[in-house]
DNA sequence: TTCTTTCAATTGGTTGGACCATTGTGCCAA
DNA sequence: TTGGCACAATGGTCCAACCAATTGAAAGAA
């Protein structure tokens, strides 16, 4: 198993490179095929190879020692409450990385964050709505300020399992349209370097998504009593 | 595979319950045990069950179809720096679980936590000391009155990577000594179902660890500079 | 030449069987 | 009652063989 770690490291693999097939691992690495192949198993589980039968094993991610894995599951994630989860997380970890970037911010920190939200602003006047990715770059910008890179692996994956189904989350149209102001009030917070307002700016912007999910939850619930009432 | 899914459902397991061997489960799914063990190993990566050489496989969460995975590998390090940046993250999180338990939680939860705390407090005063077991699990029920799964997952990730190669973080012995009252003061807000008051005792643990492991930080380099002049 | 078809080699997937290492249990003696 | 020991049950590792999907080169047709 760490043998596996050793041998990919030491042959300087990067992501996109082919692995030597099993049999050829077992060989090297003196273990069976079996052994090899509970190795790599897991390590598909864990999203670091992708395995192509008749072609080979590739690696996806970098591999390296002192790896922390993070298996999240979500019961069904495609449910109110499972969203409603990602956004506790969300708020969770919003406010604090808000919090820690205003004590630690830099000068370019703040510049690369205000250029963001332009950008972001941008978007939304042209396209009369939040936009995905120009949102995200803006909070990534925060969370890079934080010093702490755990906290944008993590809420990218909560992203990711908000956005992954759904363009238009549980039918809301104007999906995060409310939550446009408090970029500009977070931002200067941050930029101010006050920790305490940006905390609370961080809490208010998490609070108009979770407003919009339940909204949608609310409209949900009337489409099903309607089709009720239709059948 | 997802015959293994519908397996566990059909027979009604449920966390904490032990499924058949993999001998056994190899026969009833007209599989070879080998297969039912790369389907277990995925399992155990996802966090979905233990294994115990010698005694069985258990179930940790429960399994149902349309589960949502999203393994996240996060590359972290032994040093300082990392272990803070955990803390972190745990202090934002914990202080939201705390607050959603103490709004959330049932009577029967209440009942559970606190028979955890008292585990812990007499281990404490059996050894004189925190125990990390007992700790974990009074913690472990804290997340769970929270009633989002994600919680319990995350954390416990980072719990990982702070036990993981160090019984004494950064050698001082007495470490998570200071956090101790402070759980006693959490139980309380929780069965007040205050959520202000458990979100803010949550803090005060937290910080306590942060201390210690800054404690710890000092102790390290003093002891580098006094081998330096020893050399 | 260039494109399509065919087929054999390569590679991951599955199987059954054997043995090892650890754990839990029940028996037996002190 | 208690301590230790033997044994059975269980997960962990290994092997050798075969199955199934993919790939790519060779063969053949246009």
């Amino acid at each position: 198993m760490q043998a596996l770690v050793g041998f990919v490291t030491d042959e300087g693999l990067v992501p996109g490179d082919r692995l030597p097939t099993e049999r050829v691992l077992a060989e090297r690495l003196k273990v069976s095929r079996t052994t090899v192949r509970e190795a790599l198993t897991r390590w598909q589980e864990l999203g670091l190879v992708e395995r192509r039968q008749g072609s080979g094993t590739y690696l996806k991610a970098a591999v390296t020692r002192n790896m922390l894995h993070m298996p999240l599951t979500l019961a069904s994630g495609n449910d109110f409450n499972s969203l409603m989860h990602t956004l506790e997380i969300r708020r969770g970890l919003e406010a604090e990385a808000a919090a820690l970037s205003a004590e630690r911010v830099s000068d370019a920190d703040i510049a690369m964050i205000e250029q963001k939200l332009i950008r972001m602003e941008e978007a939304f006047h042209e396209r009369h709505g939040m936009s995905a990715d120009e949102d995200w770059d803006f909070h990534l910008a925060v969370f890079r300020a934080s010093g702490n890179p755990l906290f944008e692996q993590i809420i990218a994956a909560m992203y990711e399992m908000f956005h992954r189904f759904w363009e238009h989350p549980l039918g809301v149209r104007d999906f995060g349209h409310a939550s446009f102001p408090y970029h500009r009030t977070l931002f200067n917070a941050i930029a101010a370097r006050d920790p305490v307002a940006a905390r609370a700016e961080a809490l208010k912007l998490i609070a108009t998504v979770e407003d919009d999910l339940k909204r949608g939850a609310a409209n949900l619930k009337k489409q099903t009593q309607k089709n009720r009432v239709h059948n």
